[in-house]
DNA sequence: TTTTATGTTGGATATAATCTAAAACGGTTT
DNA sequence: AAACCGTTTTAGATTATATCCAACATAAAA
């Protein structure tokens, strides 16, 4: 039932990727999203809209994304995946105690010295800080 | 049935963390190993040899050393955590097609702007990298 | 249109991690 | 060395997360 801009079918086919109803509604919702959902979030608000999606596909669909480079996960100890869909390059501040994700502007990170890389072959670098969100952060937060 | 060093009674007390045999096994395993066992990896290891340990204890207590700060817990898309307790500061590396964490030598990382990280607390910077391992990367190796 | 590789489905299955309440134990105090 | 008490361990049940499966549907190319 989704509208179909032709920008989210665009990118799609460019990465190889068919267009359903389905898959465009899992990069629609990422894109328009300012927050790191989990599957199960998606699964729900996809679903909120219509043409319902199984639990599969919503893996499936992220699995496909992921791979395409066109959404990043963000692994989580213990919890669900979090995923987002946001063309700028950032980095990532997880909550040690809420567990929410949060953008940090991007900025350059300094690769290893080819040396201590031996033989391995670099495609990304992942800076993820850890502490306490400004909700969690003590001084006169709720705590 | 272990033996006791007192090096590692002492870490764990200095932490608050009585010394038992589970617990110090678990502790003793993770710091004469080079790589990053999983949990289940690691109650294998550790009940190969005795005081068998139930899988409950060993996650209580990779819960209670990664609180500590005296194990590092690597995320893992999908698959089951992995750990280390290397006291050497050092960055990670994750390969995409095997899954397998290799350690890369430590070297500072800038932190972010002060104004971009608003009222957040940073307790940690952990960078992560990902690519092929050299078992994986292509030339020559078995692909 | 027709065709066909690709995508979807829901339920079963696998995997990872946590919970539970009772029993055992470590370390301290006496 | 005996008692004490908060911490830890235990086995199994339970929850949470993610994948598999094989039949069916469909997007996009011919």
């Amino acid at each position: 039932m989704a509208i179909y801009p032709d920008a989210i079918k665009r990118t799609l086919a460019g990465s190889g990727l068919r267009s359903t109803p389905q898959r465009y509604a899992v990069m629609a919702f990422l894109m328009e999203q300012a927050g790191h959902p989990t599957a199960a979030e998606i699964f729900e608000a996809v679903n909120r809209v219509d043409p319902r999606s199984s639990r599969a596909t919503i893996y499936n669909n992220l699995r496909d994304l992921v791979r395409a480079g066109l959404v990043r996960e963000v692994a989580m100890e213990g919890r669900a995946a979090r995923f987002d869909a946001r063309g700028m390059r950032h980095h990532h501040f997880i909550c040690d105690r809420c567990g929410n994700v949060e953008d940090v502007e991007w900025y350059k990170v300094p690769r290893p010295a080819a040396g201590s890389l031996g033989r391995r072959v670099l495609r990304e670098c992942e800076l993820i800080f850890r502490g306490l969100c400004a909700k969690c952060a003590p001084r006169r937060a709720s705590h």
